[in-house]
DNA sequence: CATCAACCTGATCA
DNA sequence: ATGATCAGGTTGA
């Protein structure tokens, strides 16, 4: 490893694992992904992270070094006693601070797909479409998505290969600026986020929270659906059950949606490997 | 505005 | 082994 990155808490496999990202492997101890155009290896250590072919201050970014963890983690346990178990269960659980474009053009891969599936398809379209870099694929850029249509076909996306397509035509063309979406409110962006076919609300969710610094959005999926009708009695259309989330947890909300999601992660793995496997 | 079936595909379950 | 159901939803009626 080249350096080491100070920064606490932070618990790489919650961190890395937990889902929010798509390209991140573990081999050993080590974790494996890829930023932008290098393949990167973590560890964790003692108080931070050692890490190999990264900036230290592009590592930084990327973990979202900038937020006041401590204090968020502390804002959303004054909710409930649920929450401050999480908390202490699952500390060290950080959002990341993903790329707009690749943030977005995987969330509209994952719609109505599980997490095997999704990884399956957003590593073929890197395959077939990114830079090939030591070790690896960059997640491919808009325009070279459109480089040839029935390739896209042979990553088997279903029907989420047109709205792609789509997606990468229009900002390529100039239409869509994803760069732009990030200087815009919460509200707004979502708004904007929703005029892309196949960007329905959890999607809009998804990638404000991931990638535009809106850690207010609640993102709203089956696991959380079902997480607010068995620990809070909430139920009822996605609009209700997002702004819930971000009432009760506050400005944090984002946070509190990984927490609950990696406690209904956890409970499901338990429940398979509970009866015996055969 | 709320509800609901249809939708690609691959994994899991009965 | 073969068919139903489900999975990080969205869309259009």
């Amino acid at each position: 490893m080249t350096g080491f990155l100070s920064i606490a808490p932070l618990d790489l496999d919650l961190t890395l694992g937990c889902g929010q990202a798509h390209r991140w492997r573990k081999h050993g101890d080590e974790w494996r992904g890829v930023l932008g155009d290098r393949v990167v290896t973590l560890r964790q250590g003692e108080g931070g992270v050692y890490f190999k072919n990264v900036p230290a201050s592009r590592l930084a970014a990327y973990l979202r070094i900038d937020d006041d963890v401590e204090s968020i983690y502390a804002d959303i346990s004054g909710a409930d006693p649920l929450m401050r178990e999480l908390v202490e269960r699952y500390k060290g659980l950080r959002l990341l601070r993903q790329d707009p474009w690749e943030c977005l053009a995987t969330y509209l891969l994952a719609t109505n797909a599980n997490v095997a599936r999704i990884g399956s398809m957003v590593e073929s379209v890197c395959q077939e479409f990114g830079d090939p870099i030591d070790g690896g694929h960059a997640f491919p850029r808009p325009e070279q998505i459109l480089d040839d249509e029935e390739r896209l076909e042979g990553c088997r996306l279903g029907y989420r290969c047109g709205r792609l397509v789509e997606l990468a035509r229009r900002v390529t063309e100039g239409e869509i600026c994803i760069d732009g979406l990030r200087h815009l409110g919460y509200e707004e962006c979502v708004a904007k986020l929703k005029g892309i076919e196949g960007v329905g609300d959890k999607v809009a969710d998804c990638v404000s929270l991931f990638a535009m610094d809106h850690l207010e959005a609640f993102p709203v999926d089956a696991r959380i659906k079902r997480c607010l009708k068995d620990h809070y009695g909430v139920d009822g259309v996605y609009r209700k059950l997002s702004e819930f989330g971000r009432s009760r947890f506050g400005d944090g909300a984002g946070y509190a949606q990984e927490f609950l999601f990696q406690m209904v992660g956890d409970q499901r793995s338990l429940g398979h490997t509970q009866d015996g496997g055969r």
